[in-house]
RNA sequence: GCGGUAGUGGCGAAGUGGUUAACGCACCGGAUUGUGGCUCCGGCACGCGUGGGUUCGAUUCCCACCUACCGCCCCA
C-alpha cells in the first residue's frame, strides 16, 4: 500500500457518512429547540489558548497536544477540545457586549486532535459535538443544558443512559478541599501509585479518579469534596439537584468524579452508556460542566459558563451496537438506460431535465449492455427505468418502466422535459 | 509512552521453504443483437502490510518498521 492515512485517523466513506449526517442533523434540530446557534471556530489555535484554559499540568497539555511552530514561528496547536476556542472567540468578538442577549448559547461540531494511542472509540482525530452557554450562573442553565444532552442522546436512540453529577464548588471551596485532600493523602504517599504520587501536588483531585486498586482503597476514606462546599457552592449544587428532580431526570452523585480539564468548577457531569459496544462497561459519551472564570482567564470579563461535549465516534459505536435504525435516504427515482451513441446523447438532455424537475437520476457511463444497466438500476433500487435506443431516438419517445410492477409505457421526450412530475406519477401508477 | 494479538484479491478465508496461491461472496462478460431473478459457462492476486536478512529458492524462517485491534495511561 503506497499511502495510508495517518495513524488514528479515519476515512468516513459513503454508507458511513450518512450516519454522521443523521447524527449531526439530529443535534442541530434538538439544539435549535433550546435556541442554540452554531459557532465555527478554527481547528487550530495559539498554544496559549489551551495551556491557559485546559491547564498546563493536564494530560492533554503535557502529552497529548498536536502542536508545532508554523513558518512565522507561531506556536500552534490543533485543538484538543472545543471549549477553549469557543471561549476565546466569545471574548475576542466581544459577545459579552450589551447588544448580545444573555445568555449566549452556541453549539459546535467538528474534529479535535489528541496524540494518543488509538483504540476503539478513541482516535487521534476524533469528533465532538458540544455546546457552551455564557453569561448566567443560574442552576437552571446547568440543568437545562444537561437535559438537552440527554434529550439529544435519546433522539439518537440511546437507551440505558446514566447521568452522574458532582460539584467541585467555587474557587474558594476547591482550594480548601484541595488542601484537605493533600493533607489526607500525604501520610499515604509511599503507598500511592507512581502516577498518583506525581499528581498529589500538581492536581490532587485527579488522585480521586485513579483506577489503581490500592489508590482506590486509600481514596475511599478521603474527605468528600461535598463536605467542603461553602454556602454559595452548596446552594448551587442543591438547586441543580432540585431542578433535575423537577424534570424527573434520574442521576447519581459521584463525589470522586473529576474532570481532566482544569477549568471546571461547580457542577460537573458525565453521561455514560453501558452498551454492548463497550463490553457492558460504562463508557462516557458526554462530559461537561460549569466553568465560571474561564472567560476572564482568557482575557475577557468575568463570565459564568456551562457546556458539554460528546464524542461522535463513541456515539456512533453505541448506535451501531444497539442497532439503532436511522432513516437513511438512498432513494433513486430514475435510472436511464441507453443503447448506442445516439441514445446516450439524447439521454443527456433527458436526465438533466429530470434532475431539474427535482428527481434523483442516475445513468450508465461505462457503455454496458442493456442487461447490465438494468441490473445496476435494480441494485440501486431505482423506482423507474427510462430506456432509450435508436428507434426511440427516432420517434422521440422513451420507454419508462415501473420497476416494482414491470409495467412499461411510452412517453414523448417533450413531455419528459416539460412535465416530468406528471410522467413519473403515471409510471408509478402503471400496473 | 508500555504490554498483547494480527496483517494473503474489493470483501471473507485456506495454504505451502520450491512448477500455474484453494474456495466463497462481490464484480465483469457470455448463454439471451435492447430489459431486473435463477441456472450454467468464462474472466478477475507478475502478488501474500513495508523494508532488509538467511537460502540455490521465501508468501512461508529471522530482524526492523508501519498499520489495525485489545488492555494500561487518559479521555469524548
Amino acid at each position: 500500500m503506497a499511502y495510508q492515512r495517518p495513524k488514528g485517523t479515519a476515512d468516513i466513506l459513503p454508507g458511513e457518512s450518512e450516519k454522521w449526517q443523521y447524527v449531526e442533523a439530529t443535534a442541530r434540530n434538538v439544539f435549535k429547540s433550546y435556541h442554540f446557534s452554531e459557532v465555527r471556530t478554527p481547528m487550530f489555535e495559539n498554544f496559549d489558548v489551551f495551556s491557559r484554559s485546559v491547564g498546563d499540568t493536564s494530560d492533554i497539555v503535557t502529552k497529548e497536544m498536536y502542536d508545532f511552530h508554523d513558518k512565522g514561528d507561531r506556536h500552534i496547536v490543533l485543538r484538543p477540545e472545543g471549549t477553549a476556542g469557543v471561549v476565546r472567540a466569545y471574548v475576542e468578538n466581544k459577545l459579552y457586549g450589551p447588544e448580545h442577549p444573555k445568555p449566549v448559547k452556541v453549539y459546535y461540531m467538528g474534529p479535535m486532535f489528541r496524540y494518543e494511542r488509538p483504540q476503539s472509540g478513541r482516535m487521534r482525530e476524533f469528533h465532538q459535538i458540544g455546546v457552551e452557554v455564557f453569561g448566567s450562573e443560574q442552576a437552571a442553565v446547568d440543568v437545562e443544558t444537561i437535559a438537552m444532552a440527554m434529550d439529544f442522546l435519546k433522539h439518537c436512540g440511546l437507551q440505558d443512559l446514566k447521568l452522574v453529577i458532582n460539584s467541585l464548588g467555587n474557587i474558594a471551596s476547591r482550594q480548601a478541599y484541595r488542601q484537605a485532600l493533600i493533607d489526607f493523602l500525604e501520610p499515604h504517599f509511599a503507598e500511592l501509585s507512581h502516577d498518583s504520587q506525581e499528581r498529589l501536588h500538581k492536581n490532587p483531585l485527579r488522585v480521586l479518579d485513579s483506577k489503581d486498586e490500592k489508590d482506590q482503597a486509600i481514596v475511599a476514606d478521603a474527605p468528600s469534596i461535598l463536605d467542603y462546599l461553602d454556602e454559595e457552592s452548596t446552594a448551587h449544587f442543591t438547586a441543580v439537584k432540585q431542578l433535575l428532580g423537577d424534570l424527573d431526570i434520574p442521576y447519581e452523585i459521584d463525589a470522586n468524579m473529576v474532570r481532566g480539564l482544569d477549568y471546571y468548577n461547580h457542577t460537573i457531569f458525565e453521561i455514560m452508556s453501558n452498551s454492548k459496544a463497550f463490553g457492558g462497561q460504562y463508557m462516557t459519551v458526554c462530559g461537561g460542566g460549569r466553568y465560571n472564570g474561564l472567560a476572564s482567564e482568557l482575557g475577557g470579563p468575568e463570565t459564568p459558563g456551562f457546556g458539554f461535549a460528546m464524542g461522535v465516534e463513541r456515539l456512533l459505536l453505541i448506535m451501531d451496537a444497539d442497532k439503532v435504525a436511522m432513516p437513511i435516504d438512498h432513494a433513486l427515482d430514475v435510472y436511464l438506460v441507453s443503447i448506442g451513441d445516439a441514445a446516450q446523447r439524447a439521454n443527456l438532455k433527458l436526465i438533466q431535465a429530470i434532475r431539474q424537475a427535482g428527481f434523483t437520476a442516475e445513468r450508465d457511463y461505462l457503455d454496458r449492455k442493456a442487461k447490465g444497466q438494468f441490473k445496476t438500476a435494480n441494485r440501486l433500487n431505482a423506482k423507474v427505468v427510462l430506456t432509450l435506443g435508436d428507434s426511440e431516438v427516432e420517434s422521440a419517445t422513451a420507454h419508462l418502466k415501473n420497476m416494482a410492477t414491470g409495467a412499461e409505457i411510452s412517453v414523448p421526450f417533450a413531455q419528459i422535459t416539460t412535465d416530468f412530475k406528471a410522467v413519473y406519477e403515471t409510471v408509478l401508477a402503471a400496473e
